[in-house]
DNA sequence: AAATAGTCCAACCGCTTCAAT
DNA sequence: AATTGAAGCGGTTGGACTATT
């Protein structure tokens, strides 16, 4: 796994690659990484320092296992947003949506596992966790002037099964995100995750309010 | 002690989105 | 409106480590 046909360095980093690239960071900041490869001396893509970075290197990053009190969080915010590991990372302070994917992959095969081992009480929460459902996809990290939404289009997203709807519907009366508190089923849990907060569980208008304010910004409002 | 199987996680790859031109 | 490059994301892989036989 080192080098490639490329020249690009490869696999695992050294100390020396980290100390460079942690280096580079707190003179310059995070960001212009295509940048960093040059600049910083690392023969490694872009890509690659990003992230090394962000899931390594980064300041405050949590290592060990998972309290339950993240678990729990991670299994409402799965529940919510399905796959957006990087959504779901942002809530759970010092894990990194590799972490949050890695440890997911594990649980997931674990609970896939005691389900096939026993299939008496434990059915009941595998199923609440891990079943399909349908998934809330989020609006764009930002939005520019020619963006669909901004244009009449809302997000085509067939690939995550949300009803598509105009750009109307999403800022008037039907916002797209009442939605979220319709599922039935899930009634008792959403309640909880968006409304209760204080406790670390979920809150809507924490998801929202970034949200808002970036949308807000782009449109000047 | 050696071989094998299973687990974990760092890292890579391909794709999508966005902004600039 | 089309193109291009950078950034970001999720899926997947492969190697190191651990447990079991």
């Amino acid at each position: 796994m080192e080098g490639s046909s490329s020249g690009v360095r490869k696999g695992a980093w050294s100390k020396i690659e980290d100390d460079l690239l942690k280096t580079w960071v707190q003179i310059y900041g995070e960001g212009k990484w295509h940048l960093v490869p040059q600049r910083a001396g690392l023969n490694r893509c872009s890509k690659s320092c990003r992230m090394r970075w962000l899931n390594y290197l980064k300041p405050n990053i949590k290592r060990g296992d998972f309290s339950e009190d993240e678990i729990d969080m991670m299994i409402r915010l799965h529940k919510l947003l399905g796959n957006r590991w990087s959504l779901i990372a942002g809530r759970l302070p010092g894990r990194t949506s590799n972490d949050v994917k890695n440890y997911w992959n594990t649980y997931m095969r674990r609970k896939v596992q005691s389900h096939n081992n026993d299939n008496n009480v434990k059915q009941q929460e595998v199923e609440s966790t891990v079943k399909p459902h349908e998934v809330i996809k989020p609006v764009p990290r930002s939005l520019s002037k020619t963006s669909s939404l901004l244009q009449g289009k809302f997000i085509s997203s067939s690939k995550v099964g949300v009803r598509e709807t105009s750009a109307g519907s999403l800022l008037g009366s039907e916002n797209w995100w009442e939605t979220l508190l319709d599922d039935k089923e899930d009634n008792a849990c959403n309640n909880k995750c968006f409304f209760d907060g204080g406790d670390g569980s979920l809150d809507l208008w924490d998801i929202l309010f970034p949200l808002i304010v970036t949308f807000l910004h782009k449109v000047k409002l």
